[in-house]
DNA sequence: GTCCGGAACT
DNA sequence: AGTTCCGGAC
């Protein structure tokens, strides 16, 4: 609903969502949206990608820290160019193979460019749901595995509804669940959620 | 000065 | 389970 209006959402090209979701990585929104427009301006595609020269690509990467993002990305080019026929896998259990691509990645991919009704945890996502569904002793012990396992009982099994539902807690995540101090008064799910309801009579105490 | 962030490696 | 990478926000 209040979503951000930006680039990479406005495109399910794999290639796309692939090089905003590498930048992502270690990188936030308002960066990102000033190194992805150039990057892909001049690598458009996978191919061209896989031919350009590693000097040029980390030029394109300049500024944006964690190069080995960037030499691994440019060696999945090279390798989805040769094994994959130039086109990205879509299934999470072979993106994950790919350099520089973990479950985070994989996930966000395959939802995101292919409609696939898998969930994408990232750190922000984590967040929320802990938040929301963990009560605050366990919140803090909670293995990571537990909250994919959460996550995919959530996700909607039909594509295009998975793909919003992992947009919506990102930017639940992002401008509201934020990590410091939760915006919990502005949150649409403060109601459920079992650290906004504890809150709400709280004047305004950390979350643990 | 401290925290934040995915993946890879120890 | 902890560390490293890198730059920005606070």
């Amino acid at each position: 609903r209040a979503a951000r209006d930006l680039p990479w959402r406005n495109t399910r090209d794999p290639y796309r969502v692939l090089v905003s979701e590498f930048m992502l990585q270690q990188t936030q929104v308002a960066r990102v949206a000033e190194y992805y427009p150039r990057f892909i301006e001049r690598f458009p595609d996978l191919e061209t990608l896989a031919r350009a020269k590693p000097r040029a690509v980390r030029e394109q990467w300049d500024g944006l820290g964690y190069y080995a993002r960037a030499r691994n990305l440019h060696a999945l080019a090279k390798d989805v160019t040769r094994r994959h026929d130039a086109t990205l896998p879509s299934d999470p259990e072979e993106l994950i193979k790919l350099p520089g691509v973990g479950p985070y990645t994989a996930g966000a991919v395959a939802s995101f460019a292919y409609e696939k009704p898998v969930p994408a945890v990232d750190t922000n996502v984590n967040r929320v749901l802990r938040r929301v569904f963990f009560d605050r002793a366990t919140r803090n012990v909670q293995r990571a595995t537990k909250v994919w396992e959460l996550a995919r009982t959530l996700v909607p099994k039909n594509g295009k509804r998975a793909w919003r539902f992992n947009q919506a807690i990102m930017e639940l995540g992002a401008l509201i669940c934020v990590a410091r101090r939760p915006k919990c008064p502005e949150c649409p799910v403060r109601t459920v959620c079992r650290t906004g309801k504890s809150r709400r009579t709280d004047a305004q105490g950390r979350i643990g």
